[in-house]
DNA sequence: AACGTCACGGCAATCGATTGCGGCTATGAC
DNA sequence: GTCATAGCCGCAATCGATTGCCGTGACGTT
């Protein structure tokens, strides 16, 4: 797998392989210095059609072709082939601190098999990502890996499919293959946390519920707390209607009324919204709330006080998710398999025993 | 400017537009159901030459168009034209709070001009970015937008150059074009800030020198403590190998042997890791020392102390990157304009009168 | 010596959009 | 009624790489 001819593309020099003006060296050009058809330089070039050409041949095309520094020209192999060896990653919010290292171990295992990543930062925007998948498309992108995620996806209902793999969301049909971490064991550990500190009275700030990571959580928190024997009456739930700051205030407002000795949040963002009323409320975290997040984005263990939260494996999501997609495009009609990575609770300083 | 025909291209639904399997309808189809020959359906459909086809062909090749579903084949029209409409933003690291937004008004920018952004993501490593650039090359991005910034960096030698524009780094050769936030004007600010709180013994934590930030940052330091008449004696410097909480640390500890009354450091990592420093030293923050940092990254406010920062103008950089750059494409042998964006400092908790 | 086999490499069509050139038709002028 | 002009459209070459097919020559076999 690879692109055919990319080992031995490679320039000395930085400058003239990489920022200066294009000197244009075609395959007929290679062709004529190797004195050969271009027809033959090409299978030369190509690992796999090289066996069809005498040993000798093909050293000579190899040589010229370093020698002139041939690029292959990606439209005119790509209008060929119709493969484009790009893949496209569509992130909901490139500022949001969770996808960055995903991007990185993406990009790293698909620039291993010769593909090249197309990032795209659609804004949390419906209308911004229908342009870029569009544009993705135009672009013939051999698959996708997807982060967005809105529970009522159009990828959801789509039948017939391009390769893509689903990142971060596992409740769509299950004939897309996806990764994500084990939100669900995430929230039961930090449940579990909570309840092993003495806390019987926990409340959960929810993400939105039209995201599929707002739901799960909100699922999972249910189903941690039942079967740790809590009542649901001493479980309040309030929404936070996005992952914001702003939204973990207000939700956190409505909350403290119900008085819990301890709340998950839905993600780290609506906590430190959270630390903002309890601070406004004149409660002390964690001696009178403790406080749970998710995510565990930089600089938490910074605050004050440093939160405890559910980590993400990001890394290793990211290499499973291109290592999905790798096998999608290789086999489109394999079966959709579906990751859950675990997630571990980082527990830091604002967990404490209930008074 | 822009492409040609991508105002008729959208399609209504989702499903068939964005992830569907691909339909290919090539420009074939288009004339064939407007009963018209392919070259002119061509005409039509690109805004420059339709005043070549009669209106009422016009309409009709528009409106099959848009009945097929008609893309262009970026192969195709990419291998005809020698444009790709495609510019490559190249970043040293996604992971750098800084980077995403100049990225998301950058996109912006090019989007409404008809571009896609490539985002790629060098991981400060020079070898990656050349296997990334020539990948961009390859794939004919019409223009570049370079934000690594080491000082050495191939595009300072480099002659006859692609259109490019380089971001938070001023320091090259005259011949390209450069979009940056004032840093010196940054650094004045903040000493000034810290002279008239009082301070006569400001050290500087400075950031790597072979980068064009830490070493413009160093000098303006130089120039803002002589202009406002500190003696160089008290005004220690240490410098830290990396933009990290670790260096930071280090090079702060070396610092601290000089006894300054207030540190400006190279960026906000530095000063994190400078913090810590403090710490260890049972020195507080800022009633022993004042801290100021550099680019204002999220969260800052929520630390103890609250840090205080110069904050640069991530959007408006991102979006004159994006406008120079345009300019450039358009016209490659104008004047290679160079920006600089005021800064600002941000007060926050970490700055007080010395004791 | 004649024939079959195989390895090698040339040939040309193809992918789909673009565009300069040339031809056709309709219109207007005299 | 004839000719000039311009508007409109078709034609075909072109961009550069790929690939199935076929021809050629060498070698081995009987």
């Amino acid at each position: 797998m690879g692109l055919p001819s990319n080992d031995r593309n490679r320039l000395p020099s930085w400058r003239s392989a990489a920022y200066a003006a294009p000197v244009t060296v075609t395959l007929r050009d290679v062709a004529r210095f190797a004195d050969v058809h271009p027809g033959t330089a090409s299978k030369a070039l190509n690992e796999a059609t090289r066996d069809r050409v005498a040993p000798a041949t093909v050293r000579r095309v190899l040589e010229a072709a370093e020698r002139l520094g041939y690029q292959p020209n990606t439209f005119a192999r790509g209008l060929r082939t119709r493969r484009s060896y790009a893949v496209g990653v569509v992130l909901p919010d490139l500022t949001n601190p969770l996808f960055p290292p995903i991007v990185r171990s993406v990009e790293k295992v698909l620039a291993a098999a010769g593909y090249t990543t197309l990032i795209v930062d659609t804004d949390n925007d419906p209308a911004t990502e229908e342009r870029l998948m569009t544009m993705l498309r135009a672009r013939h992108a051999d698959g996708f890996i997807i982060a967005t995620a809105r529970r009522e996806h159009p990828v959801a209902e789509a039948g017939d499919l391009v390769p893509m793999v689903l990142v971060n969301r596992l409740t769509e049909a299950a004939l897309v293959p996806a990764v994500a971490g084990d939100e669900a064991a995430g929230i039961g550990t930090a449940v579990e946390h909570l309840v092993s500190l003495g806390h019987r009275r926990i409340g959960h700030l929810a993400g939105p519920q039209d995201l599929s990571t707002g739901f799960g959580r909100y699922r999972a928190f249910l189903d941690a707390t039942q079967r740790l024997g809590l009542a649901s009456a001493d479980c309040p739930i309030s929404f936070a209607d996005s992952y914001s700051e702003a939204s973990g205030l207000r939700a956190a407002r409505e909350m403290l009324a119900a008085a819990p000795t301890a709340i998950v949040a839905g993600n780290d963002l609506i906590a430190l919204g959270c630390l903002d009323a309890l601070a406004e409320a004149g409660l002390k975290c964690p001696s009178d709330v403790s406080l749970v997040g998710f995510n565990d984005m930089p600089m938490l263990a910074r605050l004050n006080p440093p939160l405890t939260t559910v980590h993400l494996p990001q890394e290793e999501i990211g290499t499973e998710a291109a290592r999905l997609l790798l096998d999608r495009i290789a086999r489109p009609d394999g079966p959709a398999k579906r990751l859950l990575l675990p997630c571990h609770l980082t527990v830091r300083g604002s967990t404490a025993r209930p008074r």
